[in-house]
RNA sequence: GUCCCCUUCGUCUAGAGGCCUAGGACACAUCCCUUUCACGGAUGCGACACGAGUUCGAAUCUCGUAGGGGACGCCA
């Protein structure tokens, strides 16, 4: 009988989420997703000083966003400390670890001389037979001359590490709250986890943790070390490379399964194809087919997955989205009517936008009300003259439809001598207050009779 | 400094020794469509980091070199 797989995502609440633990989150919901398995989400909150709880809200709401929803309750790592306690007494007792009473200061000239001398960085274990009794608590580390530790993980092939380069590392600190690198492992084997995915920073952690694995004799999970995401200059992603945060994302405009798919896309590939729903990426993932090198972010491919799944998307699911976008810019709430124009034109409208803010701005001439701003460009080609001609034209349809309003105004350009362009980016200017738009005399039968004439009127 | 990982068009990638004169997508350029902007269509530009080896044959295997990334905390 084979283990349920479970997978978990452990943030630590320091900040916003950010983009590569988006991707981190979404390949560990994708895996358990596609072995019917849980996803977990764990709190990682055992430094008390910087975790905050905006930060973990921060967090949950990103994770809402995406639409990676956890099994069960967050876990607060904190709270498990009594068990991460007596774990790490458990190990003294075994004689596997020891307490230490180095100082902060110590170290620091211990770590000092090593680098003037050229030689490899870690603790020199001067507190290892001393016997103390109280102090950190730090774990045996293997000391076997010539013994290497194997990962096989399942991104990065098989890794070897010699036993020499691990040193021992604290496991209690000395106000007797537990490291990281104790809960973490005191957690996933408490909670059953049987992969761990997550950046390959923590490649050389796995080895650290395994010697804890051993000196409890439990199992060590899977571990899949996923490359990170870079700028695209290639280096690591900061805030000088912009958006880093998730909660920005989201209000730049972008969808959250073009951000699923994206994401996806980034390290993660199944032949040829680019667009991928989140359906099918549940059915199709494999902790195999992930990259091994890092891989950079690409605003115009986002910018693109994101057009795709815009224009797929139900006039009614997106007027929703778009409302809080054209909200932001106009200052109010639009009127019903307004809102039920933008919907009709949002089909037209779609295709020209690549995120809820250009589709936002663009529709906004639908909800604005008058008179019209009229930007430079559309201000020259303001033809008062021949707009008013146009107005009579328009006055005299009965019934004002797409089709009888193209139908007339090209009789008129005929008429004039004019091509029809002359006629309908007039019109657009006066219409919209802007050169691009979707069709003109579509914009015009959703705007109404009345609505086209007053705007035109409000020219004179 | 020490250890670990990586390397195909600008970017994301396909590629498991002959199917590769290396395919797709985004970006870019030109053209077509067209009332503007888009969409759509067509064409083009453009990469196996370098050097040795193994082999009849290498983007694919081996070894070096160069470059990039990550880690070395009483942070996670």
């Amino acid at each position: 009988m084979t283990k349920i797989v479970k997978t978990r995502f452990a943030p630590s609440p320091t900040g916003y989420l950010h983009i590569g633990g988006g991707r981190t989150a979404l390949f560990n919901w994708l895996f358990a997703k596609h072995h019917q398995g849980e996803f977990l989400l764990r709190i990682e909150d055992t430094d008390r000083a910087r975790s905050t709880k905006e930060a973990v809200d921060a967090i949950l709401d990103s994770l809402k966003w995406m639409g990676l929803d956890w099994d069960g309750e967050p876990i607060f790592q904190f709270s498990r400390r009594d068990r991460h306690i007596e774990v790490a007494h458990e190990m003294v007792e075994k004689g596997q670890a020891y307490f230490c009473t180095c100082t902060p200061d110590d170290l620091k000239k211990m770590r000092e001389e090593q680098k003037a001398h050229g030689k490899p960085l870690g603790y020199d274990r001067r507190c290892r037979d001393k016997g103390h009794t109280s102090g950190a608590i730090r774990i045996k580390a293997p000391t076997l001359q010539n013994e290497e530790m194997l990962i096989q993980d399942k991104v990065q092939g098989d890794v070897h590490v010699a036993l020499s380069k691990l040193d021992d590392m604290i496991l209690l600190r000395s106000d007797g709250t537990p490291t990281y690198m104790l809960s973490v492992v005191v957690d996933d084997h408490d909670m059953d986890i049987t992969h761990i995915i997550r950046g390959d920073d923590h490649l050389n952690n796995a080895f650290r943790q395994n010697t804890i694995y051993n000196v409890m004799d439990w199992t060590p999970p899977e571990y899949a070390h996923i490359p990170l995401i870079h700028g695209a200059d290639g280096k690591k992603l900061s805030k000088r490379h912009g958006a880093v945060g998730l909660e920005a994302y989201r209000d730049m405009g972008y969808l959250p399964e073009a951000m699923r798919n994206y994401l996806l896309r980034l390290g993660w590939g199944h032949g040829d194809t680019d667009i991928i729903s989140t359906e099918e990426a549940i059915r199709l993932f494999d902790l195999k087919d992930i990259g091994r090198a890092p891989s950079r972010m690409d605003f115009s491919k986002l910018a693109s997955v994101n057009a795709h799944y815009m224009r797929q998307c139900s006039e009614d699911q997106l007027i929703t989205m778009l409302l809080p976008f054209i909200e932001k810019i106009l200052g109010e709430k639009p009127d019903e009517i307004g809102i039920r124009r933008l919907e009709k034109g949002l089909h037209d409208l779609k295709e020209r936008a690549q995120t809820l803010v250009e589709l936002a701005q663009a529709g906004l001439f639908y909800v604005r009300h008058r008179p019209l701003p009229i930007n430079e460009a559309a201000n020259k080609v303001l033809d008062r003259q021949l707009l008013g001609e146009i107005r009579s034209i328009l006055a005299g349809l009965s019934e004002f439809r797409n089709d009888t309003i193209e139908t007339s105004l090209k009789e008129f350009s005929i008429q004039k001598g004019l091509k029809l362009g002359k006629i309908a980016m007039p019109l657009r200017a006066a219409l919209t207050g802007m050169t691009k738009s979707p069709s003109i005399f579509h914009v015009a039968e959703i705007l109404g009779k009345e609505e086209t004439m007053a705007r035109l009127d409000d020219l004179e």
